[in-house]
DNA sequence: CAAATGTGTGCAATCGATTCCACAAGATCG
DNA sequence: CGATCTTGTGGAATCGATTGCACACATTTG
């Protein structure tokens, strides 16, 4: 039953397709009469015209490809709620993808999304395609990188940004812990193709380098920021001669699995060992131990600036024909 | 760049566009010669096939919506996840859309899934929309409704549905507290619009009347199952001159809520207040109080369950030509 | 060796909308 | 009253692919 095309349509209320086209899209001129007659037929045949037809002709989408590493991190989907938000108002859709910190997958969804001809991408990439974004973005289509910078142009891009103050975040949370009199700090780190882990680890550095350290921290690289990382480095920390008398671990949901392993060992936070945590861990307040230092985030916001950027990019606002840089600052919080 | 289209291809490859197009899609026969020359001239001109075209052509758009409540609440997130990798094996894409608990907003982003001609929904109904969608399934849409029924059919449907065993669940769920010698019981729900709400708080008469309780017990009723809406219930509890000595929360979030708000009040789980939570907090192994009570969910089981029965529903699968039922038992822990 | 079969290619219709253009009335103007 | 403008409508091209059909040539087959 909905498969009532506009020829029905125009056939049923004896009017050409052009003619019940303007009716639906309050375009041209039509009399009353026959627009009410129009309208009655779409009603009846309970017709839905087909967004793919008018998309071919009009070479509009109204959809917008989101590419995270897991859609099923709080984190992520926060952002993709404000882009979501933002973006829905106007009358954009979502199409959401799991690149898994798979650069292989992430190139594959990439031409998947051009070929699906959608409006503008929204990615926060797992890296390695730094060539294929650039000719993207130079082709025409709209992209916001989110949260995660290229490698190649760490220092600026010609594409969109919104992100967090990595470096100095990263480089206070450290101090915290320095200031607590932490000499050996463990690093929980994700795979260093992400600019966010390069960043914050280089910001712990910047800390250490500035409080007069010259030890080297002892560092863990998981393989994709997943809890289980988390919970490998604090097995890992922990078996070490020297134990790490504090950890900084740089991601929320390594975080997590930091936390969970070292409440499962019996230690205590901070007493036994202290913890850093770049990014909150949902239902932090519920801690057992108290005492964790967080850096908050905002990844809703963040949605929506991106949100933002995106719809004047669609609307070729001319005002914004550079690169825009978004970046948040973050604010120290401590559970307990 | 990537405007270009398959009549560019063909010209530069001095064939007829519809060869290009059997050497892309590999059908039909094509010399080995002309088939290199076409992908020289694809890979030169970068061409990307155009799905929107393709889709008008073959009525098929390798798209599935997925309407949730809310894309950011974890459940519903573990769900997607489930789904998107089933069917991301084959190929589709998942379009996302919260209704915000909404069913006005439900039955818009339902509209706008048929107008985007998707080939399947997945749905996690609002409420209310039981003739919409029973009309839309008839006319040949796949439709899986995934952890809420129609309020019309609560005991069967027309449409394929992934659950869970709502009645027996919060019934033993409730049961864990009677047991402990629980009699004054406070339940947490939502509105009373989603089947899951209405299920679960009939197994929690159900037990209390099995277990010869004939008392009624207090009910908060939330207004969209969010963590603000278990705060809320907990204020109000505390504040009833007779104060339950147990709480059951009957959604994840607003456990959550729950649980925030007894630990900010001072009060420790279970000595000053006992608690019983359907669904898992996450996180909740950590826990300052141990000995809370939850209901485990499978949310990307059931998401995969969902997908598989779609693929099925999507190829015309005579073997399931009736709708499709899938309950999940879920199992009781303890935190602690 | 004629007929049947297998390969390789192009023409043109088609999917379902939008939109430019032409044209026809009726209204307004100088 | 003829020219111009406004309003209302339909015809037909178009967007970018796929695919049934026709046709040509090559190879088997009986």
């Amino acid at each position: 039953m909905s498969k009532a095309t506009i020829k029905q349509v125009a056939l049923e209320a004896e009017v050409s397709t052009a003619t019940v086209s303007r009716v639906l899209n309050d375009s041209g001129f039509v009399s009353d009469e026959v627009k009410s007659r129009v309208l009655d037929v779409v009603n009846r045949l309970n017709y839905q015209p087909s967004a793919i037809a008018r998309s071919l002709k009009q070479d509009k989408t109204f959809m917008i490809g989101v590419i995270v590493p897991d859609i099923s991190n709080p984190y992520f989907m926060g952002i993709s709620r404000g882009v979501e938000d933002v973006v829905g108002q106007e009358g954009f859709q979502l199409i959401f993808c799991s690149s898994d910190e798979n650069p292989e997958k992430e190139k594959k969804l990439l031409q998947l999304m051009q070929e699906k001809r959608v409006d503008a991408i929204v990615l926060a990439t797992s890296g390695d395609n730094d060539a294929i974004l650039e000719r993207l973005s130079d082709s025409g289509m709209p992209i916001v990188l989110i949260d995660r910078k290229l490698k190649s142009k760490e220092a600026g891009s010609k594409l969109d940004l919104v992100a967090e103050d990595n470096i100095d975040g990263a480089s206070r949370l450290t101090r915290k812990l320095l200031e607590a009199g932490h000499v050996r700090i463990g690093v929980v780190n994700g795979p260093s193709r992400v600019s966010t882990g390069r960043e914050r680890y280089a910001g712990v550095l910047k800390a250490m380098k500035e409080f007069g350290l010259d030890t080297n921290p002892l560092v863990f690289n998981g393989k994709d920021f997943s809890i289980e990382d988390g919970i490998r480095a604090v097995r890992k920390f922990l078996s070490e001669e020297e134990r790490p008398t504090a950890i900084v671990s740089l991601n929320n949901r390594m975080s997590l699995g930091v936390l969970l392993e070292i409440v499962r060992s019996g230690l205590r936070i901070p007493d036994d060992i202290a913890v850093a945590s770049f990014g909150e861990v949902e239902a932090g307040a519920l801690l057992k131990n108290p005492g964790l230092y967080y850096m908050d985030q905002r990844p809703y916001e963040m949605g929506q600036k991106a949100g933002e950027i995106l719809l004047r990019r669609i609307r070729k606002d001319e005002t914004q024909s550079n690169a825009q840089l978004e970046l948040f600052y973050n604010e120290i919080n401590r559970f307990g």
